[in-house]
DNA sequence: AGGGATGTTAGAGA
DNA sequence: GTCTCTAACATCCC
């Protein structure tokens, strides 16, 4: 499911196929896709693809004056066109390529803004600072989330206090510390967020890793999980890959964890 | 065959 | 400020 990673990947995957391209004509068959701006689609058409950047699990492209920004919520995708896919928007560019929004669930959104409006835009949306590429160190982790009075697992998917990391990501990210999800961040040790300050972009680096290719490829899209870069996520009663004792699964804020109870304890 | 789980965000309410 | 719950949607699994 999309989280920074799929994102990011979806990103380079429209910027390597359509930064520098003319727009020749985008067209939205779903009225549903376009949740905010919905005139300024005409005003793309023609235009060319000036830049492509992602915010936290916001993909955005720049074309002429105007500012295309995408959401894939949960089965979103922004992949070539091709038979079989159907597309809720198709762009069409003057290098060939055609590139599609594709989003089974139907719960992926499009905003179109005026370019120099996307700051803005951002800012309305109260997101915290990227935890990638940037490392940071144990003390700025402290500083976000340390003032989280919900268990340290919910406090990462917050995205108002890191932008970013969804449900399968807060699971990587704190078996890679060994910290139980349910630690309340108050009692987390300096070395528990040295620990964590380090695990967040090395599973992030991971993921990107196994998963960057053409085109953005999800759990539940028919693959085995055995083939997944996770640690922890979807495998409850497979035997940890660092102890051997059976995955864990519980639930935080109404979504399924995934976790070792041996190798990550409380507290710490 | 029906009910729950699936992941994300905004917005409402405590 | 902080937290929890729900709606939005479609599909799969038990």
């Amino acid at each position: 499911m999309p989280e920074l990673p799929e994102v990011e990947i979806a990103m380079r995957h429209v910027a390597r196929t359509a930064r520098g391209a003319r727009l020749l004509s985008i067209d939205v068959p779903d009225d549903r896709l376009v949740r905010t701006g919905e005139p300024l689609l005409a005003s793309m058409a023609d235009a060319t693809v000036d830049d492509v950047w992602r915010r936290a699990k916001y993909g955005v492209m720049v074309v002429g004056d105007t500012g295309m920004v995408w959401h894939l919520r949960m089965t979103g995708k922004l992949i070539t066109a091709r038979d079989g896919v159907r597309a809720r928007a198709s762009m069409v560019f003057d290098n060939g390529t055609t590139l599609v929004f594709a989003d089974t669930r139907r719960l992926g959104e499009l905003h179109l803004v005026p370019a120099h409006e996307l700051p803005a835009f951002f800012a309305s949306r109260g997101l915290g600072p990227e935890p990638w590429p940037e490392r940071f160190e144990g003390a700025w982790w402290r500083d976000r989330l340390g003032s989280a009075r919900s268990p340290i697992k919910v406090a990462l998917m917050d995205q108002a206090r890191v932008a970013g990391l969804g449900n399968i990501l807060a699971s990587e990210a704190l078996f890679e510390a060994r910290i139980a999800p349910h630690t309340l961040p108050a009692t987390l040790t300096d070395d528990a967020w040295a620990s964590l300050a380090a695990a967040v972009p090395q599973v992030i680096d991971r993921v990107l890793a196994a998963e960057d290719g053409d085109e953005v490829r999800y759990v539940n899209d028919g693959g085995d999980v055995a083939d997944t870069a996770f640690c922890v996520y979807a495998r409850e009663g497979a035997p940890c890959m660092r102890c051997g004792h059976a995955i864990a699964r519980t639930r935080h804020a109404g979504r399924s964890t995934f976790w070792c109870p041996t190798c990550q304890p409380d507290g710490k």
